[in-house]
DNA sequence: GTGCCTCGAGTTCC
DNA sequence: CTCGAGGCAC
C-alpha cells in the first residue's frame, strides 16, 4: 500500500487505516525495544514512523485511537512519569491464607505488646480493594501531588491523572499543614463494562479485568484521556502529617471521611478475633454484590499508639494484615515438563500447560517447584496432595499464588491417561550434560557444570547485568543471550563486556551487521558500559553472583572491607583465616563464608574475576554510617522487667537507634539497662565497671 | 534444639 | 510472591 503518501494528501479513510498499520508496527517495535531488549528497526526509522504518526493525529484529531502510539511510549523512564520518593515508605502487607495465620498474627502482637490473651485489643477490619494504591501529598489544604507506590520508595508521579478522577478532592478545608492521604484507585464492575463496551463498539482496546483497566488508565500520558475514565477512590491510611489524624485508626478514617475523602463503608471494629472472622464472612458473602473487586479483608490494629509501638519489619507493618480469599482456580492439561538451569544450575520443572484462563489472566505456564514437589512430597518428605505425584497428560489444578505467580496445586487422578508415566527427573544437566546433583537436605538438584554449562554461564551474566549490580542500560537479558551466542562478538564472561567496543573496531562493523544495530544504538551501548567502569564495592560483589550472597550480604561485605582489595586479600588468604573474619561479621555464618571461600579457590572462576576487575576501578565503600542517637554504636545489655515496653520492643527501638543488643554482659558492654527485680546481671555489671541505668533514664535516653 | 526473622533464588505475565 | 534455608537469640 502506498505507506508514504504525503499526510496532507490523505483521505479521511486512508488515515484511519495508515494510523492502525502505524500502531501495529510501532507497538510491535516497542515490545521488540523495550520488553524483548531485541531492536527490529534502527531508531531513526523508528522515530520517523512516529513522528509520521503524529503528523496524521495532529491533521486528523477525531481519529486519534485509543491505543495511540504517541501514548504508549514504551516505559523508558526518561520519557515516562517523573519519579516521586515517598516521605514515607509505602509497604506491603503481610498475608493470611486461613484462621490459623490469624491465630498467630493476633498471638505475634500480644506477645511482642506485652499483652495476655483475655487483654482487650481492637482491630479495624476493611475489604481490601483490588485496585492500584495512589499516595496524595496535600500541602495547605492543596493537592500537590499524587504518586504510584512503585516500589515502595520511589513511585511515578501521575499527579495530572490523580486530579481528573472525581473521588479525589483538589483541595482541603480544615486539614493538617501537610496530609499524606493513601489508598486505591480502582474501577466499579458497572463502568468497566461500560467502558470496554465502548471500547468495542469504537475499536479500541479492551482491558482483561477492572484492576488492568484502573492501572491503564492511571498510568496515561495525557491526563484527558484518564478524566474519561470513570475511576473511582477510596482511602485508608496516610503517610506523612504534620499533626495527627486522631488516636486510633478508625477516628483517623473518620477524619478522612469529614475531610471529603470515600472510606469504604464496611471498615468495622472488631474487639475479638471471632468478630474479625465473623466480619471476614460477611464481607465474603457480600463480595458479588459489592460492585468492585476486592481480594481479601484487611485488618489493622486500631490503637495507633500501639501501631507505633509495634512498627515494623523489613517489608511490612507488625500492626496490619492481609486476610486473603482463596485464590480462583482452574483445570487444565499439563501437556509437558521442562526444565530450567538456573543462576547457581538449579535444575527447577516448570509445566507447560493447555493455555487456560485463570481469574482474568491467560497461563501457560506454571511452576512445579522442584523434583520432590512433581512426586507428591514435601522438602521433609512428607506427602502432600496425599501422595498424589503429578505426569505429563494429567489434568491438573491451576491457581495464582498471590494473584500472580501460577502454581499446579493438584491432580485429577480420574482423569489421568491409562498410558500417563511418571516424571524421570532428570540426573543430568539438560543443558550441558554435567551430572545433576542433590546435596543431602537440599531440595533441588544442581548441575555440577560451573561455568562450562552455557546455561549458568548466562544466567550469571543476566545477574552480572541486573538492576541491583551492573545495570548497564541497554544491555538486559535479551541482549545477552544474543551476545552470548554471537561468534562475531561473543560475550561470555563480564570481562568481555568491557573489551566489546574494543574488539569491534572503529567502524563497530561486526555490532552493525546485526539485526537491528545502527550507529546510534552502537555508540549508546559502549557509553552505557563506560558509565560503569567505575562501581561501588557492594555493586561489585553482588554481580559475581556468589551464592548466598545478594545485595543484603554485599552491602555488608562492602562495609566491612571497605575496599576491593582488602576484601580479595582476605578470600584469597589462608581459608582459616579468611572463615573466622567471615564469621565475625554480624549476618555472615559459615555456609556464606563457605561459599565465599569456595568462589574464590575455584581457578576458572577466579581468573573470571581478576580480568573482570582489570577493567574496572571499584570504589571503596563508605565508612559505616553512625546514626545520630544517643546510643549508636553502643552495645547493650537489659535485664530484669521493663514495665513500659516489652524486651522484643526495647530491642528493636535500641537497633533502630544504631545500638547492638547483646544477651550477656561482657566487658564489651557499653549499657545495661535493669529493670524491676534486675538478678546477677546487674551486679556482674557493676563489677565490670559497666554503666547502669533503670527504665526511665532508658525512655528519657531514646525520648520515649 | 527451637522459633523467629530476613534474605536469596526461582518463578509468570503484562 | 513464595519457599527454603541461613543466621541468630533464647
Amino acid at each position: 500500500m502506498e505507506a508514504d503518501r504525503p499526510v496532507d494528501k490523505l483521505t479521511e479513510a486512508e488515515a484511519r487505516a495508515e494510523l492502525a498499520r502505524l500502531a501495529d508496527l510501532l507497538d510491535a517495535a516497542n515490545r521488540a525495544y523495550y520488553q524483548a531488549d531485541a531492536p527490529v528497526m534502527p531508531d531513526a526509522e523508528f522515530d520517523a514512523l512516529k513522528r509520521r504518526n503524529a503528523a496524521i493525529e495532529a491533521r486528523f484529531p477525531a481519529l486519534k485511537r485509543a491505543d495511540s502510539p504517541t501514548e504508549q511510549v514504551g516505559a523508558p523512564p526518561a520519557e515516562g512519569f517523573r519519579k516521586i520518593r515517598h516521605a514515607v515508605r509505602m509497604l506491603s502487607l503481610a498475608n493470611a491464607f486461613d484462621e490459623g495465620d490469624l491465630r498467630e498474627f493476633d498471638a505475634r502482637i500480644r506477645r511482642y505488646l506485652g499483652l495476655k490473651d483475655d487483654a482487650p485489643l481492637a482491630y479495624t477490619a476493611e475489604p481490601k480493594i483490588d485496585g492500584v494504591s495512589l499516595s496524595l501529598r496535600y500541602e495547605a489544604g492543596r493537592l500537590i501531588h499524587a504518586a504510584t507506590r512503585g516500589d515502595g520508595e520511589t513511585g511515578e508521579d501521575v499527579t495530572a491523572n490523580a486530579a481528573t478522577i472525581g473521588e479525589i478532592p483538589r483541595r482541603l478545608t480544615g486539614a493538617p499543614d501537610i496530609l499524606e492521604v493513601r489508598g486505591e484507585v480502582y474501577m466499579r464492575h458497572a463502568d468497566f463494562q461500560a467502558l470496554n463496551a465502548r471500547a468495542a463498539e469504537t475499536g479500541g482496546r479492551t482491558f482483561a479485568n477492572p484492576r488492568n483497566a484502573a492501572a491503564g488508565s492511571l498510568r496515561q500520558l495525557d491526563p484527558e484521556i484518564t478524566r474519561a475514565r470513570p475511576l473511582s477512590f477510596f482511602a485508608y491510611s496516610w503517610g506523612a502529617l504534620s499533626e495527627p489524624l486522631g488516636a486510633t485508626q478508625m477516628a483517623a478514617l473518620d477524619r478522612l471521611r469529614g475531610l471529603g475523602f470515600a472510606v469504604n463503608p464496611l471498615t468495622r471494629i472488631c474487639a475479638t478475633l471471632d468478630e474479625l472472622i465473623a466480619h471476614y464472612r460477611e464481607i465474603e458473602t457480600r463480595r458479588p454484590d459489592l460492585g468492585y473487586d476486592i481480594d481479601g479483608v484487611v485488618y489493622k490494629v486500631d490503637d495507633l499508639a500501639l501501631q507505633a509501638r509495634l512498627g515494623f519489619r523489613s517489608t511490612t507493618p507488625r500492626w496490619a494484615i492481609a486476610h486473603k480469599f482463596a485464590a480462583e482456580t482452574a483445570w487444565t492439561v499439563l501437556e509437558g515438563i521442562d526444565i530450567q538451569v538456573g543462576r547457581t544450575g538449579a535444575l527447577s520443572p516448570v509445566a507447560r500447560l493447555r493455555p487456560i484462563n485463570v481469574g482474568g489472566v491467560l497461563v501457560s505456564n506454571a511452576t512445579l517447584h522442584n523434583e520432590d514437589y512433581i512426586e507428591g512430597r514435601d522438602s521433609k518428605g512428607a506427602p502432600i496432595r496425599e501422595g498424589r505425584d503429578i505426569r505429563v497428560g494429567d489434568r491438573v489444578k491451576v491457581y495464582r499464588a498471590g494473584d500472580v505467580i501460577p502454581k499446579v496445586a493438584d491432580v485429577d487422578l480420574g482423569a489421568r491417561p491409562a498410558d500417563a508415566q511418571p516424571f524421570a527427573f532428570p540426573e543430568t544437566c539438560p543443558e550441558c550434560g554435567s551430572p545433576a546433583v542433590r546435596e543431602p537436605g537440599d531440595s533441588v538438584r544442581r548441575c555440577t557444570g560451573g561455568l562450562i554449562c552455557p546455561a549458568q554461564a548466562v544466567e550469571r551474566l543476566k545477574h552480572f547485568v541486573s538492576r541491583g549490580a551492573f545495570d548497564i542500560e541497554g544491555l538486559g537479558a535479551k541482549q545477552i543471550e544474543a551476545f552470548h551466542n554471537d561468534d562475531q562478538l561473543p560475550v561470555r564472561t563480564p570481562a568481555d563486556i568491557f573489551t566489546l567496543e574494543e574488539r569491534d573496531g572503529a567502524n563497530l562493523t561486526r555490532l552493525k551487521n546485526r539485526m537491528g544495530w545502527g550507529e546510534t544504538s552502537a555508540r549508546n551501548l559502549f557509553r552505557a558500559i563506560d558509565e560503569r567502569r567505575r562501581i561501588p564495592l557492594h555493586r561489585m560483589i553482588f554481580a559475581l553472583g556468589i551464592r548466598h550472597v545478594g545485595e543484603t550480604a554485599a552491602q555488608l561485605l562492602a562495609r566491612h572491607f571497605g575496599s576491593w582489595r582488602a576484601f580479595e586479600t582476605c578470600l584469597t588468604g589462608p581459608a582459616e583465616e579468611a572463615m573466622a573474619e567471615l564469621t565475625a561479621i554480624n549476618g555472615v555464618g559459615p555456609v556464606m563464608a563457605q561459599s565465599l571461600i569456595d568462589a574464590f579457590a575455584n581457578e576458572a572462576e577466579r581468573r573470571a574475576i581478576d580480568e573482570l576487575a582489570a577493567h574496572l576501578e571499584i570504589e571503596d565503600a563508605e565508612a559505616p554510617r553512625v546514626a545520630d542517637s544517643a546510643i549508636a554504636g553502643k552495645t547493650l545489655v537489659f535485664t530484669g522487667t521493663l514495665t513500659r515496653m516489652t524486651r522484643a520492643e526495647a530491642k528493636a527501638r535500641a537497633e533502630a537507634l544504631g545500638a547492638k543488643v547483646a544477651g550477656s554482659v561482657s566487658a564489651r558492654t557499653d549499657l545495661l539497662v535493669a529493670g524491676e527485680g534486675a538478678g546477677s546481671k546487674a551486679g556482674k555489671a557493676e563489677a565490670l565497671g559497666v554503666t547502669v541505668i533503670d527504665e526511665d533514664a532508658w525512655l528519657d535516653l531514646i525520648g520515649a
